[in-house]
DNA sequence: ATCAGTACTTTGTGTTGCAAGGTATTTATT
DNA sequence: AATAAATACCTTGCAACACAAAGTACTGAT
């Protein structure tokens, strides 16, 4: 509990992870290293440790899918494309995402 | 896994529990059963074994303090009321709250 | 050969939400 | 007086997950 403003941007951002990739994917295949990228420069920090079993977790449930490619710079990348199964659950995710901003904003308007 | 549906709404949910409570008592204090009626009306679905040990920690870290009242009907009830450093907590939260839907929106607009 | 850069993976830890069950108090019913 | 129902608070055990840290592997430059 060293940093509480961390901290509160962490825990916030639990859960809305998945959501992120899914959408991020959504737009064309990415990489890992790529998708890493995309967040920090939309300043959603993720490390590797939390992207890599998060991938797998969503290449399991059929939600993404993947194909190596051999890059001029380095070694192979693996790049993540998104299912129809996956688009499905995205849209899914829009709702669930849209009614909670609302919820909160229900929470906060109300007075008492 | 058994409802697809569910499990994204819950996983939604996390993090932003905390906001969420801190949030109704800074509408004023309550008692826990009262903060789950008033979660419940906005959607936010919880259930006790989630709340009462929050309410513990948000205490401990000296974000809530509480008094007993007796009740009409029933057992005394424990009535949370948020500290000064509650609201700094719950200011922290606001910030982080529009950066993350900011963050959300940027991912869902950019085309590529 | 060694190093730096890129990329993917795994392990161990701490936090957290939740299902389920438990304790305690009051009031109504038998 | 004993029991049941309603209200309210609390605890335990489990599973999921984010993260830090360390590891593996391939490529190209020094």
């Amino acid at each position: 509990m060293e940093n509480n403003v961390d901290n509160v941007r962490a825990q916030m951002r639990k859960g809305v992870l998945e959501y992120c990739i899914l959408s991020i994917l959504n737009r064309g295949e990415a990489y890992a290293s790529s998708i890493l990228e995309t967040l920090k420069a939309a300043n959603m920090i993720v490390v590797e440790g939390t992207l890599y079993p998060l991938l797998i977790r969503q290449k399991n449930q059929g939600l993404l899918s993947y194909r190596w490619e051999e890059s001029t710079q380095g070694p192979p990348r693996k790049y993540y494309c998104i299912t129809d199964k996956g688009r499905e659950q995205l849209q899914e995710m829009d709702l669930a995402w849209s009614e909670l901003v609302e919820t909160i904003r229900t929470l906060k308007t109300q007075k008492s």
